[in-house]
DNA sequence: ATTTTTTTGCGTCAACACGACACAATAATA
DNA sequence: TATTATTGTGTCGTGTTGACGCAAAAAAAT
């Protein structure tokens, strides 16, 4: 019945749990996957456990793995939810009493300390999978606001602020994007991060004078109206622009 | 025989604890506060752990109450150190040890998983007071990188890393400098967080273009040569300019 | 086929910001 | 009184930024 994700609890360090935020991008929005419980019908952050032998950041890979089916995932700790009362009357012990009376109640019932982790995969290339206390595993849009579980509301926007502020020092349109784009693209990307519009063509200039994107000599076609280039990164120079950090702000 | 801090181990949570890097400003020289080992000397940084049913934010102005003597200490978590392999062979155990056999070593002795703090403090304000396992409590330079204990030298290396992104994010100038300064001091703290010289005349035109600071109609006499005018920070303006961040880079 | 509409590619211009540097005023010291 | 290191203020050339113009392209409408 429980499938072994959920079963010894004792394997793994009391108090401390994790929470991911996976961003994808598609048609030109910015999603975040979340878990639909089965009993509680609530929406929650894919998290996890740390077990007593493993450091943060393997336990987050491992919850990655499972709902998304992707290993190698640009990973980043962000920050750390830690009001006592966070974890209080959590529905999802509810979600957890239904799977059966050998599940370790106590685990799960208390005070946990969070670590957020964000994460950037490439939309299409993600099989969301539910874990054992949820149905379903699917893209919320980050502009939705759909209310979720405890304070992963507030764990997503903080995420987000970090990924304003790391947008010129991490490759984030890299892992959010696939390989080849346009310019549009890129731009919404931006803007949808930093929540404000941008110049079409001062975007264009500012970002190719980085040297970070090779033009291709494709275009997109199939779109309304005229076609646009295609782009890819140059990882090479791209990697060495975010040591320094992309200058100017947008 | 040991003070009421160290005692009562199942106040606190397993395996989390916190450490404190301190900052403080003298004689243009930027310094952390460290302790000093009764037994094993070694250095290190102010922690503790959390209390059952405390936030860490307020576990960490415990610490920083009891090591600095002040209330109301600028304090943001800045990065969380979870290597499993990170406390093991902890030479501070050695030093609890020879508090007495009353002391539950085997709490001490467990995997921490630290959150780090990082302060700010005004120097002259603060009255270093070591803690039970410590003989003294002392700032030590940060350019003298002083070995300490376990992963404390990389804690304070992320520390300055975060300090130095958040220089136009946050009030630094503010909380490590005294209420009037002059423009050479304010410099030098950002060349010192920055780790690279800046003009003088470029950054003096820089910094008061922000309109943050309000020249004072006093001068500094005593020291050699030209006396600077003094300044102090414009809190209004300074928290204003804040908020979208400091313009451009330095 | 031709026109319309919307998007894309490329360019211009004025205002501003930045780095490098010049020079005079000042205050302790020699 | 002269010296010397430091501070206050300004200039100048370059590059970047924001605001906007216009023509080419491509699907859709006529």
């Amino acid at each position: 019945m429980l499938n072994s994700e959920a079963l010894n609890t004792t394997e793994f360090l009391d108090h401390i749990s994790l929470d991911c935020v996976i961003f994808g991008f598609h048609e030109n929005e910015l999603k975040v996957l979340a878990l639909h419980y089965k009993t509680t019908k609530e929406y929650a952050l894919p998290g996890g456990f740390v077990r007593k032998d493993e450091s943060l950041e393997n336990a987050a890979k491992r919850v990655l793995k499972q709902r998304t089916g992707l290993d190698n995932i640009f990973l980043k700790q962000f920050g750390i939810f830690s009001d006592p009362a966070r974890s209080n009357m959590n529905p999802a012990v509810k979600d957890i009493l239904e799977l059966g009376s050998d599940v370790d109640i106590n685990f799960f019932d208390q005070r946990f300390i969070s670590v957020g982790f964000y994460a950037l995969v490439e939309y299409t290339k993600v099989n969301p999978t539910p874990d054992f206390i949820s149905d379903s595993c699917l893209w919320i849009n980050i502009k939705d606001d759909i209310q979720l579980l405890l304070d992963h509301n507030h764990i997503i926007t903080k995420a987000l602020e970090v990924l304003r502020v790391q947008l010129n020092y991490q490759p984030i349109g890299y892992n959010l994007l696939p390989e080849k784009f346009t310019m549009p693209e890129l731009q919404k990307l931006y803007e949808t991060i930093l929540g404000k519009e941008l110049d079409r063509r001062n975007f264009q200039r500012k970002i190719l004078s980085y040297k970070i994107l090779d033009k291709l000599d494709e275009r997109r076609h199939g779109g309304a109206h005229k076609s646009p280039y295609l782009y890819a990164f140059n990882l090479e120079n791209y990697q060495k622009a975010l040591n320094d950090g992309l200058t100017g702000g947008w």
